[in-house]
DNA sequence: GAGAAGTTTGAGCAAAAAATCATCCTTTGG
DNA sequence: CCAAAGGATGATTTTTTGCTCAAACTTCTC
């Protein structure tokens, strides 16, 4: 014979999977559930909850995505990411970077197609450019896009990936540039430029924004900000040096995220980062040799959103679980 | 380049698959999940039904009794039962009477703690004194327990399965036996018998029963009620031929379940049978010998609740889709 | 391009589900 | 055998969910 307490417990959740069984299966309502399995409409909602909490009722989602939105929710939840998208990685990090924009730019577009007016930043940079080029023409005048980092050199040179004047032509809102180099020469130079009433305007306006997106970047030779040439090689050599692992709109940081208080950081003439961001900050990007300069603008809390490939997502995972 | 129409669902999906991602397996709330992908609250909960609709997520039982649920609730819907139970078969015959009379015994209980009084009608037999024997001893005087058959062949000897008086013992509950034998010898003593107080009481009481449980038998040489002497070689033959191929308290009927006029029907000393039931009738019986008795009485409508084994279950599903 | 038909959307409301609470019952330890 | 603790139960309230409807927006047709 069988432990009676037992036995009343197996019989509980044989009664409990019924009701399971005809609440979600069936899809009877738990009144239903209770006439047909003669017990009280409470006692249908215990056994139905029983069910869940006892794992006898398993939810399964059937979709190509499902690894995505796992990937998405679970990072989500271990940096509280105000928003979380996570693409399909495809072969190549050029693809990868195709599907990280596509999914950027239909989430902009929301903002865009809004009628509420509404202010935008963005930094610069490949990622951000590819997703402008997927937003399709509108008329919006009533949207203010603006940016947080210059587009030259010290020197003058302008850069290749520009984003504001792209977006805001195609979508006809106002389009606020940053009209100062990415790194200037010196500190006093950088003072200078930031008082400049046009700099102030995009300041402010960027610091209204209602969501700012932001290319990451790595930093290391050949890394795009040396590549374009807005630091030269001696500057590359010194954040390096600091333990420089990635870098925003210019601002670079080291592997805990935390902003650098030196080398090239001291002259950046782009709009400053908040640490911890207190704005939603969406970070745009994927491509392996990108992790750990995504993550660790996730741990320094420089952005509250991330848009990024699978792979980079499953990797960041993966060292989290290591680490703890 | 793909159609942007199909591209617009697949979109739609994909955002349906997330919302029910957080909904069923994140357990968040449709407002939360509405927070979280940025859509209102009865986006979110479109996105989530459409989620179902789409089977995008699914619902599995996991537990020992699934195919027992789902046989029980098909053959609920096919008949529209009030009440269907179906028991694993184990091997033998005997073993799944075992269980279906415990699982009997369990739904009979519910009635018999109750503080409310009840009246109860049963009929006789194996299956239901199997029933009787797995109910613990209690003091319930105020529920009725009425017999709808009687319990003595017409040449007095009794049978050895009475339930009411073993019931009524055990639970301290006041008994109405049905003082007649089950087939009076000829129509005008079944008119004389039928006409005594006592069975006009039982009559009565039995016709006020909250539950009725029956036993269900099949109609065939050495079947139960000729095996017990309350009816004899000739009249098991006339039976036969007039169609009978299952038996409900003595009331013998076709294959479509539909009592016969003929033969031992008319002599028949039990309560009546009502045809369709219009109180809750519970079938209590399994084995597959009682298949077609059982699908009979289903199809007849002579109960309104069954309490059967997995493999009669099936078998009868089988039978309804071959036949439509 | 204008207008009509068919969708989609969000607000409000009704229904359903979950949580709370007071009561009752069972069980266990003295 | 009693008392107290722990659990279960059903009534009630609160929250969540599903439904309806009117308005807005697409899309197709002319």
């Amino acid at each position: 014979m069988r432990d009676p307490v037992s036995e009343r417990r197996d019989r509980k959740l044989d009664l409990a999977a019924h009701a399971a069984w005809l609440y979600y299966i069936a899809g009877n309502t738990q009144e239903e559930v209770a006439v047909k399995l003669r017990v009280s409409r409470q006692a249908a909602q215990r056994l139905i909850s029983l069910a869940v909490s006892e794992k006898l009722i398993k939810f399964r989602l059937d979709h190509p995505l499902k690894g995505c939105i796992e990937l998405a929710e679970a990072l989500r939840d271990k940096f509280q990411l105000s928003l979380c998208e996570v693409v399909p990685s495809s072969g190549s990090d050029v693809d990868c970077c195709k599907g990280i924009s596509t999914c950027a730019a239909n989430y902009l577009e929301t903002y865009l197609t809004a009628k509420t007016p509404t202010i935008l930043a963005f930094s610069s940079g490949r990622t951000l450019r590819a997703m402008v080029e997927q937003i399709p023409t509108m008329d919006q005048p009533q949207h203010k896009i603006v940016s947080i980092i210059g587009n030259m050199s010290h020197c003058g040179r302008a850069g290749r990936y520009e984003v504001v004047m792209h977006l805001s032509d195609r979508v006809g809102s106002q389009a606020f540039p940053v009209p100062t180099p990415v790194v200037a020469t010196n500190v006093e130079e950088r003072q200078l430029l930031q008082t400049q009433r046009s700099f102030i305007t995009v300041k402010n306006l960027a610091e209204q924004a209602r969501a700012t997106f932001v290319g990451i970047s790595h930093v290391a030779w050949n890394a795009p900000l040396h590549q374009d040439g807005f630091i030269n090689d001696d500057e590359v050599a010194e954040l390096i040096d600091l333990g420089a692992v990635g870098e925003i709109a210019g601002w670079a940081y080291d592997c805990q995220g935390v902003l650098l208080q030196q080398g090239t950081n001291r002259r950046v003439a782009s709009v400053p980062l908040q640490q911890p961001a207190q704005r939603l900050m969406i970070g745009v990007a994927g491509g392996e040799k990108k992790v750990e300069a995504i993550l660790a603008a996730l741990h320094g809390k420089l952005i509250t959103g991330l848009i990024t490939d699978e792979r980079v997502a499953q990797v960041i995972l993966a060292k989290l679980n290591l680490r703890g």
